[in-house]
DNA sequence: CTGAAAGCGCTAACAG
DNA sequence: CTGTTAGCGCTTTCAG
C-alpha cells in the first residue's frame, strides 16, 4: 500500500479507501489505484485488517472425527452456507477427546475466530467449554451433541423419533423380536434408545434388557454386539443399530453366521451415510439430513455474528426421514 | 496484557517476556505474571502476534471434495502431523471448480498462511495457479494430483504401479477378459490406465477399445460404466475399477444384472476406503495408504516452512498395497 | 534483569 | 474529495 501510495504521488488513506471502494475517492483516483494494485500483485493483508477491525472472517469448526462420514456431510454444509460470505473454516479434530477439544477451543478463541461450530467430544455433562466460550464472547452453535440443562443455539436430529421410527418400521415389516444395538453414552443415544423403547411399549411388546446390546459408534462394534445378540438363546429377529456403521457391522455378523438380512433378521440404522446403498445388503436408514444440519448450523452462526447484542438462543431440530432400503424389507 | 503490567506495577513488556519465559526475567516476577494472567483469564491475541511475528501458524488445505473418503483420511494425516506442532488448518472445499480453487488460494496467501497443501482441481494444465503461489512466496506441497511438467513438492501414490498391480492380480485370479473403468481426464487415471495396459501386454493379453469405460469418479458412474461393459457382446470376466467408489458402483450392476461377483466377474478398485469392507461384496483393492500421505505431506511443508531458503522440491511417491477380499478372490 | 521506543500493515475519525 | 493523527495488541531492539 505504501508503494502504491508513493508511486501515484497520494497519501496512505487514500489507497486504503479506493481499494476498498470506499465512496468519497473520486472516480479517477480509484481507477489509478486498482491499476497500480493490479500491476504490483497487491493483495491486502488480512492479518493487519483483523487486528484494526475486529472480525477474522474465520469460523472454527470443531468436530470429534473427520473420517466419519456424518461430520463429513456437515462440514460440507456449512462450507457452503459459509464460503460464499466470505468466511473461512478453521477446522479441528478432537478425536472425541474432551482435553484436545479443550485446548483447540481455546486457540481457536485465541486466534479471535468469529465464530464457532461444536459437536462437542465433553458433552456428557461437562460443561467447562461452554463457560470459556461465553467468557470469551465468541458466538457458538452446537451441533449433534447436546449437553443437557445447558441452553445455547443447537442444530440437531430429534433422536427419540428416530429410534421411534426405525422401530415402528421394524415392527411393520414383521419382526416381533426386536433387539437394539446402542451407541455410546450420550444423550443421542439415549434419546434413540428412548425412542426404542417407546414403540415397542406403544405396541404392547416386550423390551427384554438383554435384546439391548452395544454402547458402540462404529463398524467392529456394530459387528461384536450383533454377535452378543446372536449368542442369546432366543436372538432378535429384527434389529435397530445405533448408526449405519454399526448397523454395517451388524449385517456383517448375521451373514457370517449363515444368517439372511432381512428374512431372518431385519436391520436398520440411522444417519443415511452416502454408500448406505452400497453395502452388503443396501441398508435401511433414518435420515437425519447432515449437510442441512451443517447449513442451519452456519446460519445459525452468521446472525450471531452479525447481531450487536446476542440474540436468544435457538433450538432447530431436524425431523428425521425414513429409507426404506433391503435390510428391512420383508413384505 | 495493559491490565496486568498495571496490576502488578511493572512494565508491559516485562509481561511480554514473562508470558513467553522469555529468559532475562527473574523466576519471581515471572510468577506474579503468570498467576496474574490466569485470574484474569488472560489468552494472548494471536492476531496481533502475528502480525508482528509474520508467522500465523495457519496451514491452508485445499482439496476437491471432503466428503470423498481419502481427502477426509488425507486431512485426517495433515492435523495428525501439524496440530502437535502448534498450527491449525484452514480447510477449503474447491468443489473441483478451479475458479473456486483460485479464488479460495488468493484468500489463503492474503491471510498469510505459514503454508499450503493443495490437491489442485485445475491440474490439468493450467499452471497460473501455482505461480500465484510461487509469486506470494507460500511454501506449499501438492498432493494426489500432479500437474505435468511443473517442479514442485508432492506427494502421492504410483498410479502406473496400482493399475498394474490391480490388473496382474485378476490375470492371478484367471480372469481372461479384463475392462477397464477408467477416470477423468487427470494423470492419475492415466496413469492407472496406463498400468493396467502394460500389465496386460505383458501377459500377452489384448486390451480392446471397448474394455476401457467410464471417465467417471463415483459409485454413480461406476454402475452406468458398468453397464456398457455388461451391454458388450462379450463383456469382461474381470473389471478393474479406477477407485473404490467406481468399483462399487460397478458390483452394484453387476450384480443387478443377475451375475456373480467374482464368481462371473472378478472386480478390484483402488484407494481402499474404510467401508470397502462392508460393500455388497468385501472389495479388493490396491491401497494407497491415503492418511500417510497427508502426514508425509504436512511433514515436507513444516520443512519448507522451517527452512529459510526454499529447499529442493521432493516427491514423494508411496508404493501401492494389494488388499484381496472377496469380489475378487476365484481360487 | 527491566523498560522505553519503534513499528508490523492497516483503518476509523476527523480536519482540511 | 484528500490527508493527518492515532491506535489495534503485540514483539524486537537496545539502552538502562
Amino acid at each position: 500500500m505504501k508503494d502504491i501510495a508513493a508511486d501515484l504521488g497520494v497519501s496512505l488513506m487514500t489507497v486504503s479507501k479506493a481499494l476498498r471502494s470506499h465512496s468519497d475517492i473520486s472516480e479517477e483516483t480509484r481507477k489509478r489505484v486498482l491499476q497500480r494494485a493490479r500491476e504490483l500483485n497487491y493483495q491486502p493483508n488480512w492479518v493487519a485488517r483483523s487486528l484494526v477491525m475486529r472480525k477474522t472472517y474465520l469460523v472454527g469448526l470443531v468436530i470429534p472425527d473427520l473420517m466419519h462420514s456424518f461430520f463429513a456431510e456437515v462440514a460440507t454444509g456449512v462450507a457452503r452456507k459459509l464460503v460464499p460470505l466470505g468466511y473461512q473454516i478453521v477446522i479441528s479434530n478432537s478425536d472425541e477427546d474432551a482435553a484436545v477439544e479443550q485446548r483447540q477451543l481455546e486457540l481457536l478463541a485465541a486466534r479471535n475466530v468469529d465464530g464457532l461450530i461444536l459437536a462437542s467430544a465433553s458433552a456428557n455433562g461437562r460443561k467447562a467449554v461452554l463457560e470459556t466460550l461465553r467468557m470469551r464472547e465468541v458466538p457458538f452453535v452446537l451441533i449433534d451433541r447436546m449437553p443437557p440443562g445447558v441452553t445455547a443455539n443447537y442444530v440437531g436430529s430429534r433422536d427419540e423419533e428416530i429410534g421411534q421410527m426405525a422401530t415402528e418400521h421394524l415392527i411393520d415389516q414383521g419382526c416381533r423380536r426386536i433387539g437394539h444395538i446402542r451407541g455410546p453414552a450420550t444423550p443421542n443415544s439415549h434419546g434413540r434408545l428412548r425412542g426404542y423403547r417407546k414403540a415397542l411399549a406403544a405396541h404392547g411388546m416386550a423390551s427384554p434388557d438383554e435384546y439391548v446390546a452395544g454402547g458402540v459408534r462404529d463398524d467392529a462394534g456394530g459387528y461384536s454386539a450383533m454377535r452378543e445378540l446372536l449368542a442369546l438363546e432366543n436372538p432378535p429377529d429384527g434389529v435397530f443399530g445405533y448408526n449405519d456403521p454399526v448397523a454395517a457391522g451388524a449385517i456383517k455378523a448375521v451373514l457370517e453366521a449363515g444368517l439372511r438380512v432381512p428374512q431372518d433378521i431385519a436391520i436398520i440404522g440411522a444417519g443415511n451415510v452416502h454408500y448406505s446403498d452400497l453395502l452388503r445388503v443396501p441398508l435401511s436408514t433414518v435420515d437425519q439430513s447432515s449437510a442441512y444440519i451443517g447449513e442451519a448450523a452456519a446460519g445459525l452462526l452468521v446472525e450471531c455474528m452479525e447481531a450487536k447484542q446476542p440474540p436468544e438462543p435457538k433450538r432447530i431440530l431436524v425431523p428425521p426421514r425414513l429409507v426404506v432400503r433391503e435390510s428391512s424389507r420383508r413384505r
